[in-house]
DNA sequence: CTTGACCTTAGAGTTGGCTCTAAGGTGTAT
DNA sequence: ATACACCTTAGAGCCAACTCTAAGGTCAAG
């Protein structure tokens, strides 16, 4: 029976973190002092685990908590059941990528243009190809990019409602 | 000069997000009606693609910001300013897809240990390599996956304060 | 003269996953 | 007894980039 800072740093998870994952029903400590401190069995430490090593392997919170509930009662459920949340993440980490993979792209094109040297930015090729809006259109019709390219209106563009934006925490 | 929603057709912005950008001093309406619409001028809406442009291409709010004050300032920069930049963003972007490429090869790693079929989830291999903390430790020691494998205990593992988890919208 | 599409503002809500604060109680070593 | 590290709770705050709401003013058509 371990302390919540005890699993902390065991798991390698912050007892807010561990408080966060019980008020939200993905882990629970099966007993509490007599002053009220949650005190953790084994069978809740390796509940923990499991969570710390599905949050890893990427899925979402909400995703871990499907897979716990499969896996508390295995035999009402079918491994169909646990592939398929599986491919289902795999589809949208792959389509992350995907759109990072573009990003990535354009960034290396525009990077490509400019020397980067110490001289004005007045020509600056990147500046340029924003402004020309050649930028993420470079992915698409790469031979724009450091050429002068006519400068076209950015035209429909992928704008759906609530499309995905990429996102990068730096 | 154009309203506020034939920018938001021309631009592919909604009229939301382009008053959202202004509040942010991303862009700004050069004029106002008599009763105090929005009215754009040719060069607020350049800036207003270069804007677009700039976030497809993967830049956040804040570089935006940055790189327009080198865009309505050219002689007063270098170029060397805009490869930082570029160069900075690239960096991050690379260091996403490469996190996200392990998740992808975790989740193929699960993927494949388990058929998946309308068989009871009970020895479920999926489940299983979660619960034994081996399915994240799959990509740096892929045999481990398929085969028994000694449970080894989560270990040390990445648990920085601010560690950049992955996000993927699905 | 009314309908309906547009415009304005300040400000709140959304998403996911934490992260922290305030205000207090507990446990133990000196 | 008093300092200190630990524990408890409800709830607020954070991040980015929107997205929406409320409550109202404007404008052209029929």
């Amino acid at each position: 029976m371990m302390k919540i800072s005890q699993l902390a740093a065991h798991s390698g998870l912050s007892a807010h973190t561990l408080r966060f994952y019980e008020k939200n029903g993905l882990i629970e400590a099966s007993g509490r002092s007599s002053s009220g401190y949650r005190s953790y069995s084994e069978d809740d430490v390796r509940r923990v685990e499991f969570v710390k090593t599905a949050r890893d392997a990427g899925f979402s919170l909400d995703e871990i908590s499907q897979l716990l509930s499969i896996r508390l009662d295995r035999d009402q459920h079918i491994c169909e059941e646990v592939t398929a949340i599986t491919r289902h993440k795999l589809d949208a980490v792959s389509t992350k990528i995907a759109q990072l993979e573009e990003i990535r792209q354009s960034l290396a094109l525009l990077l490509k243009s400019c020397d980067g040297g110490l001289d004005s930015a007045e020509h600056c090729s990147i500046i340029e190809a924003l402004d020309a809006g050649t930028a993420a259109a470079a992915v698409q019709a790469p031979q724009a990019a450091r050429s002068g390219a006519a400068k076209n209106d950015a035209g429909p563009a992928k704008t759906s409602p609530h499309a995905a934006r990429a996102k990068t925490k730096e």
